[in-house]
DNA sequence: AGGTTAGTAATTTTT
DNA sequence: TTACTAACCT
């Protein structure tokens, strides 16, 4: 065949190391990648890709390529189409998730689904799994629906259905019923023709190992599968993917054992470093140049990694001019409130040197500990932006305005038209959804239906009568329009002649402009699918941060959120016993989970390109109280050539003398100690007086303009233009 | 039916 | 400390 891929694109195999290059080149047979961070992995993924296409051993359409998120799905059908020089189309590359909804559509009914399942979100499985667990009469209270949640999530992470749990696994959860509870949610799930995210997986592994034909056919279509940070996948995602690499054997795994920071969602580390048994004469290939941080950050975070045992091992080298650099920072401060002064005047100062604030990031353990740091930045004006909070279709709005799209189109979907039969409030409550939930489970209908016969009976009062049965009409009337006027025409439709709109518009909390605007995009979003029904497979599985991020932010983040990123600065805060690692994985997990805090601190540092600083703090404010900490371990397990200790250790400890004398000593970097308050300055100014009086026009940099209602103290009640009434600390604000 | 208050629990969250 | 839920009152 001539030119398949015109014009050919230039030497893209000589842009790649050496490693690099065998990694690519590698086509036959399983093959594992090992990549550190920042080794070019996305790169080698691409170009293997575009290689199997340029040497013609495959289709496009003849390549499985998983990721697990959306962003690296989009990231990699981008480059390979800027490899190949033209748009990329009828590719079987995507989530995990999205790829098992492709399968399983195409076979739902093996499974006693229709191919137009819906894929429920954690909130629809969290009632539905509550309905259930009520349906049985299980106590609430006693048993919450969460732990039960979990269960089931870890079952259908290991591929095992209701009927596969060993004996020796019957959670004794709500007295021995949780795999009874397990089967009668299956059930409920089947019964409204729906799916949660495990179940994708779970139902089409399911079909693939029983169904020899199906599997087959998989084999021919799939000449090659790539699959990206293999470290995280769970054991029903490495079953799928085993069943699908019988064929050819062509599989490429790619990803780091050291970054396994997912355990505790059903990854199990195990797959990665098992690789070369489960799938005999792999060839395995490490990437080990790392072209993104300077040697001393490579050098603290190899030291540390290479605590843990369980791992197949690597190191770690600067790949380019990063030879020099300076050292890791490592901070002691008196308390927390100091910590988050002393990162906030660090970035000031950068900001000053001209640093972009976009590259600046803090990573934390735990959600809890960005307040601290968004109130300091919030002082100082420094625009900052959380990541990892609520997601955009997690919004209630969104969420709401989903379950109208969806109550409307199918009127099976019960969860959905639960969701907004009372939403506006229309004067439904327990009484008539009871009646409701009765007839539909007597006469084995959707809720939609039962309300619709109800309307037509004298059931319910009059009142809710009327506003049910505007209800119900309106749903069909839209639904009729669709084809009429279109899916973006009848969604704006929906959310105004609901008087969901105007709900938003009553409402006076401080949230409710930012409501509208997200419904307003959400129906501008619509636009990009050719039908609703297109919409609501993307919004399920795809819908992502809405990313506002105009302007330079500093980024605040977990840990986890982290991942992935890079930035030119990265601060760490709160390296203490307990926080980080945290007790939690201390006391319940053991050896392992601490190696998985100790990856966690090891995706921390090597998030940083140029300057990374921890920190701890002797006392921290945590739930309300102040609680003393010790400096975590890790902080002594950073290798001492490649760390600059700051923060004044002005005493010997005086502590009783019990606590050092039992066990092994502990180190001098773990011992508590006195650490003098103020020691990181660089200079600090007393902060300016200030005094308003009542009716003073004032900006805050986060709510803007306002006037001053009273003054109390420091304490000001404003009320803002856009934000209402809040109270805030006058040093927050400043005269407009 | 709906708003208010008291009680309780509290990592990490790719889909 | 906050945020969410469940009983409680109007």
């Amino acid at each position: 065949m001539s030119a398949p891929y015109a014009p050919p694109p230039q030497d893209y195999l000589a842009r790649l190391n050496p490693e690099q290059r065998s990694a690519v080149e590698t086509l036959d047979g399983p093959l594992l990648v090992l990549a550190g961070a920042g080794t070019g992995k996305t790169r080698v993924l691409t170009t293997r890709f575009a290689h199997l296409l340029m040497t013609g051993r495959a289709q496009p359409h003849q390549v499985l390529s998983v990721t697990f998120t959306n962003k690296a799905a989009r990231e990699m059908r981008e480059r390979v189409g800027a490899i190949l020089n033209r748009p990329v189309e009828g590719l079987w590359l995507g989530t995990f998730h999205a790829l098992a909804a492709r399968m399983l559509r195409r076979h739902a009914e093996l499974v006693g689904l229709t191919s137009s399942f819906t894929i429920l979100d954690t909130d629809d499985q969290a009632r539905l799994l509550k309905q259930v667990m009520e349906a049985e009469g299980v106590d609430l209270k006693r048993w919450p629906p969460n732990g039960l949640m979990g269960v089931i999530q870890r079952w259908k992470d290991r591929g095992l259905t209701p009927d596969r749990i060993p004996v020796a696994e019957t959670s004794d959860y709500a007295n021995n019923r949780a795999e009874k509870l397990y089967a009668a949610y299956q059930a409920r799930l089947i019964a409204l023709n729906a799916c949660d995210f495990g179940d994708l997986l779970l139902h089409i592994t399911e079909i693939l190992r029983t169904n020899a034909e199906i599997l087959a056919s998989y084999h021919r279509l799939f000449r090659y599968i790539l699959v990206d940070e293999y470290q995280d996948t769970n054991l029903v995602q490495y079953l799928w993917l085993r069943l699908l690499a019988q064929g050819h054997k062509n599989i490429c795994c790619v990803g780091d054992d050291d970054q396994s920071i997912y355990s505790w969602r059903g990854a199990e580390i195990e797959n990665i470093l098992r690789f070369e048994r489960d799938f005999p004469g792999a060839v395995v290939v490490r990437l080990e140049s790392n072209y993104r941080s300077t040697r001393p950050i490579l050098a603290a975070a190899s030291g540390l990694i290479a605590r843990n045992e369980g791992r197949l091992g690597k190191t770690l080298r600067a790949g380019h001019a990063n030879a020099s650099g300076e050292r890791v920072r490592v901070v002691s401060l008196w308390d927390s409130e100091e910590e988050a002064r002393m990162v906030g005047a660090r970035i000031e100062e950068a900001r000053r040197g001209g640093q972009n604030l976009g590259e600046i990031a803090i990573l934390v353990r735990a959600g809890f500990q960005t307040r601290a740091f968004e109130e300091r930045l919030v002082t100082l004006a420094i625009p900052y932006r959380v990541f990892g909070g609520a997601k955009f279709y997690e919004r209630a709005e969104i969420r709401d305005a989903i379950a109208y799209f969806r109550a409307m189109s199918q009127p099976a979907d019960d969860l959905a038209f639960e969701r907004i039969v009372n939403t506006p409030k229309r004067g439904l409550g327990d009484t008539a959804m009871a009646a409701m939930h009765k007839l539909a489970r007597e006469q084995e209908m959707p809720l939609r239906i039962a309300a619709q016969r109800l309307c037509e009976t004298d059931a319910i009062r009059p009142r809710p009568r009327a506003a049910l049965r505007e209800l119900l009409e309106n749903l069909t009337r839209w639904n009729a329009g669709l084809e009429r006027e279109g899916h973006v025409v009848i969604a704006a439709q929906v959310l105004e002649e609901s008087g969901y709109i105007e709900m938003w518009k009553t409402d006076r909390s401080i949230e409710s402009a930012g409501r509208l605007d997200n419904l307003k995009e959400l129906v501008r979003a619509m636009g990009d699918f050719p039908t609703l029904g297109a919409f609501l497979e993307h919004i399920a599985l795809v819908m992502e941060n809405d990313d506002n991020s105009e302007g330079q932010k500093v980024g605040i983040m977990t840990l986890h959120a982290a991942k992935g990123l890079e930035f030119d600065m990265v601060f760490l805060p709160g390296w203490e016993e307990g926080l980080f690692p945290s007790q939690r994985s201390l006391d319940e997990g053991g050896a392992k989970s601490l190696e998985e805090e100790r990856r966690l601190a090891y995706v921390g540092i090597t998030r940083a390109r140029k300057h990374c600083t921890i920190s701890h703090a002797a006392n921290r404010r945590i739930y309300g109280n102040w609680v003393s900490s010790i400096p975590s371990r890790f902080l002594d397990e950073l290798p001492e050539s490649e760390v600059l200790r700051e923060g004044g250790v002005t005493q010997a400890p005086r502590l009783p003398a019990s606590v050092f004398s039992a066990g092994t000593p502990l180190s001098s970097q773990r011992r508590p100690r006195v650490i003098e308050a103020g020691a990181w300055e660089v200079d600090q100014r007393p902060e300016r007086e200030k005094a308003f009086a009542r009716g003073t026009r004032v900006f805050h940099a986060k709510f803007g303009y306002g006037r001053v209602l009273a003054v109390e103290d420091d304490k000001l009640e404003i009320e803002f233009e856009k934000a209402g009434v809040k109270r805030v600390l006058d040093r927050f604000v400043e005269p407009a």
